[in-house]
DNA sequence: CGATTTCAATCATCTAAACG
DNA sequence: CGTTTAGATGATTGAAATCG
């Protein structure tokens, strides 16, 4: 290693491929990282693994980093590290906070297509509550709280069943488990909306490819190519990162 | 049993004769 | 020339065999 040089030199020199002003980048910036990370710290979540959440969001801000913006590099570091962090809170707390009823919510979702099969219209609220035993309340409750939650990893970490889980398929390393979530998350965002769908019947709501294939009017054989298709674009776009 | 792979049929896309 | 036709090559498909 050698004596400081400054962020934008550094910049510069990555940009060109220099490994060494990399690392020498990352470690002159981890302090930034910790200090956006102090304000975060809670009991529920270590430091550590908030470093790392703060290191994607400080590798992020790299690679986005246009130098014609006129600005110091940490002016624009730090609403991307918090941004990054910010949403991992946002993440982790909607699945933490609510699993039971993340369960019910599940249920509620087959039971709808059940109904919608059975009715051969879109059921009510009052349909499935009647259907489920439960009040009108809780079933609305549960669908507006849950209806943008995509949870393709972690749901259903802790359940002694036979969960299916998307991170082991992608993903062959047990270390840094936290950044490849946040990345992962990331990927699947940009997937088009079949293969969403096909992630979410298949690892949320752990469906049959018979099922699924009904649902989006294909033969098991190609949700299979399909599925398998799209872990092994999960897993190339991960490893690259 | 559900999921995957195999295999033959079918479809789409390209090439090059074979015309008028 | 343009376009029509024959065929070749490759991708996609689902039923059925096979896997775990």
């Amino acid at each position: 290693m050698e004596k400081t040089a400054s962020n934008e030199e550094l910049i510069e020199r990555i940009r060109l491929g220099d490994e060494e002003a990399k690392s020498c980048f990352v470690q002159q910036n981890s302090a930034l990282v910790y200090s956006i990370i102090r304000r975060f710290s809670r009991q529920r979540i270590s430091n550590e693994d908030l470093f790392q959440i703060g290191c994607v969001g400080l590798m992020k801000a790299l690679n986005n980093f246009d130098t014609s913006y006129e600005v110091k590099f940490s002016t624009y570091a730090v609403p991307i590290i918090m941004g990054e962090i910010k949403r991992f809170f946002r993440d982790d707390g909607s699945i933490r906070i609510s699993r039971s009823l993340k369960e019910g919510y599940l249920q509620m979702v087959k039971t709808k297509e059940m109904l919608l099969q059975k009715l051969n219209h879109e059921p009510t609220y009052q349909e499935i509550a009647d259907a489920m035993e439960l009040d009108v309340a809780d079933v609305i409750l549960a669908f507006e709280a849950n209806q943008f939650i995509y949870s393709l990893d972690e749901t259903i970490y802790e359940n002694d069943g036979s969960p299916i889980l998307l991170e082991d398929k992608v993903s062959n390393k047990k270390e840094e488990d936290v950044v490849m979530k946040v990345s992962l998350r990331d990927e699947i965002q940009k997937l088009d909306q079949r293969e969403q769908l096909l992630l979410h019947y298949r690892y949320d709501l752990s469906m049959k490819q018979e099922d699924i294939a009904k649902k989006l009017n294909i033969s098991q054989v190609q949700v299979s190519r399909l599925e398998k298709k799209i872990i092994k674009k999960l897993k190339e776009r991960l490893a690259v990162a």
